[in-house]
DNA sequence: TTAAATTGGTACGATATCGCACTACTGGAG
DNA sequence: CTCCAGTAGTGCGATATCGTACCAATTTAA
């Protein structure tokens, strides 16, 4: 394969994982309430299924966005009183995000939604 | 498979993919000079591609975003001057978008920069 | 045990995204 | 031709994203 042809081929794979996430995440945000993002459901996801819940840095980490975002999305969910957010014994820097069992609930809940709407493609 | 295991498949292939495309575009921006998007750089190119270039709405279907972000980004990208909007003599209502020497020339450069750094993980 | 460097989180501001509502134009029905 | 329903693009406003700069707590070094 000549470089050219390698360029092109990394570039089209570029645009073409852009345009699914786009797509993907637009379908899924069709199925949350208001203003909800995919990233917070994802979020959500994630500290329901770690009882002991984390840190906003390992969140940002593990959702590779940066802190400042991180802080707004997680402020948001816990407007929406899907997680709580305390002080970390540990350090007092540093904060620890768990979610409510409102938050588990209405997980469950979305994803019944979602995969009784995705039946048809499974 | 359970119904249950289903939907975490699906829940973690979402979230997943969500992650992916964090990690590229990130990646990818960090080559693009000052405030340009990764979708900006798809809409060149794609332009680029296209010589009698393509209405706004073309636009946004092929890039799966809404025709109020596409006008946005295609404004900016005449800003900087990578393409031009000129009216469309078929449809008075509409516009043609078509990508200049400028941005084709910005298009190869950010191209060869990309696969040089690239070069190793290929 | 201080002093310096590092780290977790956030306030703020600049910019991007996108839904709603609107205008200008088109194309089809009568 | 005259309506009028439908379509392309945009202005506006609400919200989201994220870089910079900052503070407080912690760790490291001396």
């Amino acid at each position: 394969m000549k470089p050219e042809d390698e360029t092109n081929e990394v570039y089209r794979f570029f645009t073409e994982v852009g345009i699914i996430n786009q797509l993907i995440s637009t379908k899924l945000e069709a199925f949350l309430p208001g203003r909800m993002t995919a990233t917070q459901f994802g979020i959500l996801g994630h500290l329901v299924r770690r009882p002991d819940g984390e840190t906003p840095l390992q969140l940002s980490n593990a959702f590779q966005v940066p802190k400042t975002s991180m802080t707004h999305m997680l402020s948001s969910l816990e407007n929406h009183a899907l997680i709580t957010l305390e002080a970390n014994p540990n350090d007092r820097r540093s904060k620890i995000a768990r979610s409510t069992p409102e938050g588990a609930e209405f997980l469950k809940a979305s994803m019944e939604r979602m995969s009784e709407a995705l039946a048809p493609v499974l």
